[in-house]
DNA sequence: TTAATTTGTAATATTTCTGTAACATTAAGA
DNA sequence: TCTTAATGTTACAGAAATATTACAAATTAA
């Protein structure tokens, strides 16, 4: 992840949370504490998107839209609006004003983080990775194909989910938990052991002879990739 | 993450919501209703870090704030004050008051745990450090590795705890009740000798040949790392 | 509709971890 | 040196966690 994300917002404390977990996640992330100055910085930076509050003490998150869509450099700059709750009439207006997405406060930086690459992804695939690539492994997000050392690896749906699961974060231990909320569909309740049997059938599929084993069991915690 | 975190709110169910999450990310969670009573058990308990609510029945926060302040052990307790919306002029007054952070509710646990976070990695980094280092000895919580001199070590999931607890405080003597509290998860009822059973588990893993010891008895008081 | 695939669960097998008791060793003071 | 309390060490049975298998229900493809 190389992408360069820009932040007008005036809540200090806002801008770190975000600023500090987008970094982490590979971005190169500069912001502002209000509007004018904010336009200026932005230009110079040329960001691959950027976050806008909606409402800023000098000016409204609209303005800074409409100046941005009117400087042929920026036209298309992918723009994700973060508006307080109770304004949700105004969303409306935001999206007809050029906004791409918009995400209501408060909000959770995992929330955020999934729109932020749903967004760059339509608007500039180059900057989000379609392909996911741990050692021998291959994952196509697009296509949705799976490759072991080049060899095709057919999978179901939800294996295909996990291991694309597992491929964002490499070497991580995830518990059950984290997999169930992550992986399936809110609002299923599938018990936690269901994902030993899954993670079998996972282990089963991308095992190819004379390869190493790929998923780690981390007794007591849960699983990783290696 | 084995930070020990203490609430003082008067909600119920905000308490409820905070001290499940919290725990889940493997916080050591204590609570208490008010204000009087609140103070006397966060003395004892020694969190650290403390949320805060700003409005209580007996005592405002700015009072426990300054109580807090006044006491030599805990001048620098991280606090972070939990306030409604609207009392947006009372968070200066807040931050002056020797606070370190506030979250306005409504708000996400996901919002707060990333301040929670922020402060402690400002504060205490070694509670929310991904990597715990002494010497060549290194844990890594996201993996769930240990290394020594570079070498991978297999340790048990309580083998691990106990490790973690050492690395969050070298050079300190622990007794083994309070390795019992900290380590064990509540409500076990375990033999304190048991420990001494468990010490040597660990001493054998991470001693490698031609290496020194790195766990140290003091007769009478405990175990320390080194 | 039928056939094929995928899913979730329960039952069973296997592996690994834990706590304890029993015995051995060590340190420190009388 | 002897005594005693504290710690070290070992072995083991039960517990807990994970792996594996089989199967029926659900979903999808043909």
């Amino acid at each position: 992840m190389k992408g360069k994300i820009f932040i007008i917002e005036d809540e200090a404390s806002i801008v770190q949370l975000i600023q500090h977990n987008l970094e982490k996640e590979g971005f190169v992330v500069s912001s502002s504490l209000n509007g004018n100055e904010g336009l200026k910085e932005l230009k110079k930076f040329e960001p691959n998107l950027l976050l806008l509050d909606w409402m800023l003490p000098d000016l409204s998150g609209i303005d800074i839209c409409k100046n941005i869509r009117r400087d042929i450099n920026f036209k298309s700059l992918p723009i994700i609006m973060l508006t307080a709750k109770g304004e949700e009439e105004d969303k409306i207006k935001g999206l007809e004003s050029g906004v791409d997405d918009y995400v209501t406060k408060p909000f959770s930086f995992n929330e955020l983080s999934a729109r932020i690459k749903a967004v760059l992804r339509r608007s500039d695939p180059k900057v989000v990775a379609n392909e996911l690539i741990f050692e021998d492994l291959k994952l196509d997000r697009i296509e949705k194909r799976v490759f072991r050392s080049d060899k095709e690896i057919q999978l179901g749906p939800t294996e295909f989910r996990l291991l694309e699961f597992f491929l964002t974060n490499p070497k991580r231990v995830y518990s059950r938990d984290q997999i169930l909320e992550t992986v399936w569909p809110n609002n299923v309740n599938v018990e936690s052991r269901t994902i030993d049997v899954h993670i079998r059938r996972l282990r089963q599929s991308i095992n190819i002879e004379g390869k190493k084993e790929l998923i780690r069991t981390v007794r007591a915690a849960g699983y990783s990739l290696i």
